[in-house]
DNA sequence: GCATCATATCACTCCTTGCTGATATGTTTG
DNA sequence: CAAACATATCAGCAAGGAGTGATATGATGC
């Protein structure tokens, strides 16, 4: 029973941490939080600078503010995004040191966590 | 095409870190990464500890060693995995410290990245 | 060489997620 | 108040990934 209390315990923060990685686990979602990290912008600036349709990029920042990865200030009729927390920028700057040691090993996989 | 350009650039080194961040956003893969950050362990023991399958496990290990993000070593019949690259170790250390911030704004989100 | 154990692979199904197009809400300006 | 613009929401579809059960490969010991 103790190996269980263990993997109860250690399961709700597993259970956290996939939540968050999957909330960065899209490219449309890193290309926003990419463009937010330069500085704040509106969602149309937004629109502009990644490609992405307009409903596409409302739709993920709506899932990114809700996550708390960012956060919004009503500007008029504009509405100005920007990163929430600096440790975001740290981890994506984590995560391309991880990549310089795995980058192509990432790349080749093509199993889970696929294409 | 200025903006094309850079564009193009980033959509590669933006597509290879939302694929690492796939390959980590599985609870299953994180459950083996987590008992991997304690030492070396062959499969049989990740199975036992983990409480997954068998094949289960197998399947994320290889989706995990084709990402680099684990190394093995055949040992007689059994084979070793271990963790490939201590900055894995303090990636996953950066995540807590982030969840330290965003925790209740993760678990609430249920739009996409969501449960 | 055969039985056994450790691990890997395959075929299949289910579920989730992401995108699009259309439309709704909301805010400002004339 | 109406028109125009900024942003959000919805329905529906298509694709990818995760899990399972059965089975295959590979190594060891008798």
């Amino acid at each position: 029973m103790q190996v269980f209390a263990d993997r109860n315990a250690a399961a709700a923060g597993i259970e956290r941490r996939a939540k968050l990685f999957r909330g960065l686990a899209d490219p449309s979602r890193l290309a926003i939080l990419g463009v937010l990290c330069e500085g704040p912008l509106v969602v149309h600036e937004i629109v502009k600078r990644t490609g992405l349709s307009q409903p596409n990029v409302s739709n993920h920042l709506r899932c990114l503010l809700d996550c708390g990865l960012v956060a919004s200030d009503r500007d008029g009729r504009f509405i100005r995004y920007r990163i929430s927390s600096p440790r975001i920028t740290a981890l994506l700057n984590d995560v391309d040191a991880l990549l310089d040691v795995v980058a192509e090993g990432v790349e080749a996989c093509d199993n889970y966590c696929g294409e």
